[in-house]
DNA sequence: CCTGTCACG
DNA sequence: GACGTACGTGACAGGG
């Protein structure tokens, strides 16, 4: 039966990798029904395998065929050129797992399955193709890769999958202007920024295939480069010659590699019927099953059908119950579960540990789930009770596995890409398991999950969501820690109590997994959750831990120069009170000012008490002294104890740097929160606040780099609500809020004086919160029907600012939500309220869209800036909602500044078209203060 | 634990 | 016609 391969053979070379991302983009984001594993792209993968076989009968039916992956990151082509696809965007996490599988199922297929390690599918369909045509045979390439048409004539073709167009000379002619043979040299000089390969800037493939056409060839053209007429084209030629010499090197595919294996092996099988379906019904593919066993003449084999219920129903049918959970005390116990974990291809994972801060934390315990109802606890340095029942022993307790031991097992399957790890706000767990030397990935997240769904309707913690999809009141913390004083850490919690509360998250987090993955696509947040929620969890991870220097000598000496300065000031503000009395307390101070020193215009708000804020105090400074020494008091008592004093607190003993904690759930907008210190109020407006950043500095040798987006959202406003005025602004660079007073007032530019330039700032930013005559009065310190006026004359002569608000207001009360520019939904549920509260609602959902636009192009800038600057001695440290702070070695700041900013600039790239182009401002210096 | 105040974008 | 309002956060201190 078998045939030597040569003339009259005909050769079929399926670039999987191709197929995969067209089956993964074709489709939505199918699941496996009974479990929620990502299916889509396997699925697409199947249909088109099977189509595959289909159409192969007849005169140009295959003799020979294989399916030809890539396999490893690293290339022949990486030495060459280091920045080689380094533009590529991260493979989608709900991709990868389906990626093992798709070489399952051409196995399945009983097709012959290819790769190398360190190898592109290229280069092996490359080397097929050669030998084929060699030999005689015919080669058929099924691939939409412009990088093989190098190959095409002589008895090789190519055929577009997905089109159904079949690419010979003629259609090679048609793509790149030159035949097969000089496509190399056309890639060459036009590059490609799919890859990366530089190519030669400003040459595109149209005239990249004018001169190879009359100069004949690559080396020609370089060698008598000097008679181009065209200064600039030759001068480039001649200036990148080495650039495009490597380009060559990298766009050529290479026809000479040693395979292991022949083409004689890739002669074309019936599939086993048995085989094929098994895996089919494994994965679940009913219409294909069916298909296939009936064009096999066999009975498909029967795929059980879940039963849909809610998820409520789902939970009840598994109890959550804690005591049936199994404590893992040795080895042979957990690799029974990770077992268990490699057959499912996911787990949810929780860390237990000493405490909430992730940087000072340890390691307490694990625990794991696989099934709804099946979960585990590992006990790793619980502490054994102590003697007298009272102080508890430092020993560790019996019966625990060695904690070096676990790791050592956990490890390979924590960062098996084939693996998902699922857990409930990951970033937590990540750090604490990074600190112990792994390296989760890939991760799911039921948080992230939820805030991407239900960002507006409640909160994202773990009981709230247990409670609301589960129905289950997961065991209150409090029942093993205790409150108050008397709280103990998880380390002094007996193990057997622990199982039961440790493992239950673990079951829990699995459930919400299973009830959110089908959600995530049918409430159309699949991108938002994919591209802007979960890829950021690393990178926080990271800037995380770094952490940033603060010098506690600048602090403390700042705090005594504060409390000298504040005991004066006492002094003094008792001496105009007539008595002592406690400055910090705004109910003492009330009853001084209004009842002991008889000022008119107390007002007392809802609890009884005058109200003293700062904006009342500013104009009881007219009449008297002492609420403006009173001002001054309170801004030096901010100032002290929550950032000079409180600051020092937290600077890691071990690290001398400042950790803070970013919540990517927080926000309802998108933005991010900071805590633990917050680091995104750090005080900048007043000189004497300012001061508090000189003690954030970088390491000797280094400087701080910060990038902030200048005006975004009120660029994001041009464009959404569409003021052509605003964007014109904007693209010429103008002083925008001079721009604005100019068209409001009519006053030329060159006249405009900084009082009517501070109004219309006011009015830029009113109107990006929901502007209203009453908020506008308060902040100019004008009257309220003057305000108002403003705001008329404003929707004047920007009728399309009142168009988006009443557009947004509308679609909120259609949708209870309203969206971003990149989709991200944010929920407003008060958005129908009657009474004081329906203002409230309104203003939101206006200003959710910028707020919210804005926080998504600063997320994906991030998101591409480890590997944007991964070549450089830089560390992203800190984000501030439109700011991005560095570190990195003072020799390399100008060009990090140009990365950096480049990737900022170009973050909304490619999902939006903004109509205003996005600015970065950059600074540097030794500290913050210098930098900003 | 809640409220007022004030730091930031 | 009156009401009460700028949007989004977190930390600290005072006071029940």
């Amino acid at each position: 039966m078998s045939q030597q391969f040569g003339k009259g053979c005909h050769l079929h070379l399926i670039d999987g990798s191709a197929y995969i991302f067209r089956a993964y983009h074709a489709l939505p984001p199918l699941t496996r029904k009974s479990d929620g594993l990502p299916i889509g792209a396997v699925s697409g993968f199947c249909n088109m395998l099977q189509k595959f076989v289909e159409d192969n009968a007849g005169p140009n039916a295959p003799t020979h065929v294989a399916v030809i992956f890539d396999k490893g990151s690293h290339t022949f082509r990486n030495d060459l050129y280091d920045l080689y696809k380094a533009n590529r965007e991260a493979m989608p996490e709900d991709l990868r797992p389906q990626i093992p599988l798709t070489r399952r199922a051409t196995e399945a297929f009983n097709i012959a399955c290819k790769e190398l390690e360190g190898f592109e599918a290229d280069d092996i369909i490359a080397t097929l193709a050669c030998q084929a045509r060699a030999a005689g045979g015919r080669v058929t390439i099924l691939s939409s890769d412009k990088d093989l048409m190098q190959l095409v004539g002589d008895g090789v073709d190519m055929l577009d999958p997905m089109k159904n167009k079949r690419i010979d000379r003629e259609g090679v002619m048609e793509k790149f202007g030159v035949g097969p043979e000089r496509v190399v040299d056309v890639q060459a000089l036009a590059g490609d920024s799919v890859d990366n390969v530089p190519g030669a800037p400003g040459i595109g493939i149209k005239t990249a295939a004018l001169l190879i056409n009359e100069y004949g060839s690559l080396e020609d053209l370089l060698d008598r480069a000097a008679e181009i007429k065209q200064p600039k084209r030759r001068q480039t030629l001649i200036e990148k010659r080495e650039q495009i010499e490597i380009s060559k090197k990298l766009v050529q595919l290479d026809c000479d590699m040693v395979l292991p294996f022949t083409l004689d092996d890739l002669e074309v099988r019936d599939p086993h019927a048995e085989t094929l379906l098994a895996f089919l019904s494994e994965m679940e593919f009913r219409t294909l099953t069916k298909r296939i066993s009936d064009k096999l003449g066999v009975e498909a084999p029967a795929i059980p059908e879940p039963v849909q219920e809610a998820p409520e129903a789902q939970a009840e049918q598994v109890p959550i119950a804690p005591e049936t959970y199994e404590c893992v005390r040795d080895a042979a116990a957990l690799q029974l579960w990770i077992d268990r974990i490699n057959d499912r291809g996911y787990v949810a994972v929780d860390t237990e540990t000493t405490g909430l801060n992730e940087m000072r934390a340890d390691l307490v315990g694990l625990s794991l789930c696989v099934t709804p109802g099946q979960a585990c606890y590992i006990p790793l340095a619980h502490r054994a009770a102590g003697t007298d029942d009272l102080f508890g022993s430092d020993d560790l307790a019996e019966g625990q596995m060695d904690l070096e031991e676990c790791l050592a097992l956990l490890k390979p399957v924590f960062e098996d890409p084939a693996v998902l790890k699922i857990g409930q706000n990951m970033k937590y767990d990540a750090k604490i398991l990074a600190r112990n030397g792994i390296n989760v990935a890939p991760i799911d997240d039921t948080m992230l999950m939820s805030y991407a769904m239900n960002a507006g309707l409640h909160n994202h913690g773990m009981d709230a969501l247990s409670e609301r999809y589960l129905s289950h009141s997961p065991i209150p913390i409090k029942e093993l820690l205790g409150t108050g004083k008397a709280q103990i850490t998880f380390d002094r919690v007996a193990i057997d109590k622990a199982v039961g509360y440790a493992a239950e998250d673990a079951d829990i987090t699995l459930r919400l997994w299973q009830a959110f993955k089908p959600q995530l696509h049918r409430k159309s947040v699949t991108r938002v959750y994919e591209r802007m929620e979960r890829p950021l969890v690393p990178v926080l991870a990271e800037m995380e831990m770094h952490g940033i220097k603060v010098d506690r000598d600048t602090l403390s000496r700042m705090s005594n120069a504060f409390s000298q300065k504040m005991a004066a000031l006492e002094d003094e503000i008792h001496e105009l009170a007539g008595r002592k009395f406690n400055v910090g307390s705004p109910k003492q101070l009330g009853e001084i000012l209004f009842d002991e020193m008889g000022i008119e215009g107390g007002k007392k708000g809802k609890t009884g008490a005058y109200g003293t804020g700062a904006d009342i105090l500013e104009d009881l400074a007219t009449l008297h002294d002492l609420p403006a020494r009173v001002l001054d008091w309170r801004q030096l008592s901010k100032l002290k104890s929550t950032y000079t004093d409180a600051l020092q607190e937290h600077i890691h003993p071990d690290t001398g740097r400042v950790h803070t904690c970013y919540s990517i759930a927080g926000a309802n907008t998108g933005r991010l929160a900071s805590t633990d210190p917050n680091l995104q109020n750090i005080p900048i407006r007043t000189e004497e606040g300012r001061r508090i950043r000189e003690a954030f500095v970088a390491e000797p040798g280094n400087v701080l780099v910060s990038l902030d987006y200048s005006q975004i959202e009120l660029r994001i406003l041009a464009h959404i609500a569409g003021i052509d005025a605003l964007k014109e602004a904007f693209r010429e660079g103008q002083d925008i809020h001079a721009a604005t007073a100019s068209e409001m007032f009519g006053v030329p530019l060159d006249e405009m004086t900084p009082e009517v330039r501070r109004q219309a700032k006011a009015i830029n930013f009113g109107v990006i919160y929901g502007i209203s005559g009453f908020g506008l009065a308060r902040n100019l310190r004008i009257p309220r029907a003057d305000a108002q006026g403003f705001i008329d004359r404003y929707f004047e002569r920007f009728p399309g600012i009142k168009e988006y608000m009443d557009q947004t207001v509308a679609f909120a009360k259609e949708h209870k939500r309203v969206e971003t520019l990149f989709g991200r939904q944010i929920h407003t549920p008060e958005i129908g309220a009657k009474g004081p509260h329906a203002g409230f609602a309104k203003r939101a959902a206006i200003n959710a869209p910028i707020q919210g636009t804005a926080a998504d192009i600063i997320r994906r800038a991030m998101i591409r800036m480890p590997e944007a600057i991964a070549g450089l001695p830089a560390r992203m440290l800190l984000q501030v909602h439109d700011e991005l702070l560095f570190e990195v070695d003072a020799a390399a700041a100008e060009e990090l500044i140009s990365v950096a900013r480049a990737v900022m600039e170009g973050a909304a790239d490619p999902v939006v078209k903004l109509d205003v182009p996005l600015v970065a401002d950059a600074g540097q210096g030794a500290n913050w203060a210098e930098a900003h």
